[in-house]
DNA sequence: TCGTTATCCTAGTGATCGATACAAAATTCT
DNA sequence: AGAATTTTGTATCGATCACTAGGATAACGA
């Protein structure tokens, strides 16, 4: 059985002259830097070093292009899932999420702040398709947070009452706050002991 | 002597035929919701009713424009500046500026979010001077918590050793991830939910 | 070697971007 | 009234936007 490699068929005529995955990471670098609309394909060509008939060929349109770079940011060096699943408790979870960020964000050779979180939290009307589906997958890691908070309840993990929504809510807004602030020049050791403080949040 | 109202000398000529200060506020609105790069001078002339050339006459360019929008949109309900200066404690501050973000980014007959962490967080390398401006100005409101909170440690607000620059940087956090998560539809009352858990966060 | 298949580059497409030249229209000053 | 001043709308500027038609080029299988 034959298997698809991405969008090649590879079955004949003439090969890729370039490392596909390679050049997605440079526009993912783009577009991590810049956001969705205001990294131009005249960027994306030079950056990328190929002309624009071949992106187009090799990646789709700019839209997918963009979400192909927004899966490989995801998958980063670990998923928020991965964190999730695999802390013991709730607690942990939430402070590897912190942790994880505020040196995710504050990478030497990386953008400042979070692709996720700036990319395009503003656009215009006719690409809020775009912004929706980082929305969605913003709220997607706050819900699998809840989840977690909810799992720990059960299972002895707090002293006293809890409200899920508002603590996955506030670790939600601590992650994309410490991007704002990576954004605006904040050093990795700020941001982790920005972190520490926020933990202190955390119910007993 | 006379005094000079805003861009017009008004001693002779045509008059305005429209309310200034009115149109001015549609503007902001526009790049409160869409940001400064996404929001066009179609955008703008369309939804405040004037021609190009009247917009370029009466505010200058889009960057003069939208900086003059940006100054309405901070002088707001309250200023950051008189909601610091006026509390009792560094406490009340930050739970103060928390709480009033939290109303102000979910205002129902205004956009969802913050507009000075929204409206340029991400652009293109030329528009990176008003990027600046928004950033320095997000930087001054973190300096003015912080010297808060250093004034109530020398008065005794506090029982133990504090990290100030930490602190103002998780309140500053807080404030642009509650811009985010009003933008991701969360509703007003979460928000403050979310304020009330993130002060548990403040030290005795 | 030759046909097939896939990728390559050149040179553009129409649309929209921010911004303006120009002169008619509307007001005040003399 | 007539000159001076300011705002108006029409009609457009060159630049850049995302995108692509079309043919040359380079690998494959037979």
């Amino acid at each position: 059985m034959k298997v698809k490699e991405g969008r090649s068929h590879r079955k004949s005529g003439r090969p890729l002259s370039f490392d596909r995955n390679e050049r997605l990471r440079k526009a993912m670098l783009l577009f991590w830097a810049h956001g969705y609309e205001a990294t131009s394909l005249s960027d994306l060509t030079h950056e990328m070093a190929i002309t624009p008939p071949s992106l187009y060929h090799s990646y789709g349109d700019k839209k997918s292009l963009f979400l192909e770079s927004l899966e490989l940011y995801l998958s980063g060096p670990e998923t928020s899932d991965t964190i999730i699943a695999n802390a013991e408790t709730a607690k942990q979870a939430a402070f590897r999420l912190l942790e994880v960020s505020a040196i995710y964000f504050t990478g030497l050779d990386t953008p400042k702040g979070c692709m996720l979180a700036t990319s395009a939290i503003s656009c215009s009307q006719s690409q809020m398709d775009v912004a929706k589906v980082l929305a969605f997958k913003r709220l997607e890691i706050e819900k699998n947070l809840k989840m977690k908070i909810a799992d720990g309840r059960r299972c002895g993990e707090f002293q006293s009452e809890v409200d899920e929504d508002a603590l996955a809510g506030l670790i939600m807004s601590v992650i994309q706050g410490l991007s704002t602030l990576a954004r605006d020049g904040a050093a990795r050791e700020k941001l982790l002991r920005i972190v520490k403080t926020a933990m202190n949040a955390w119910p007993p």
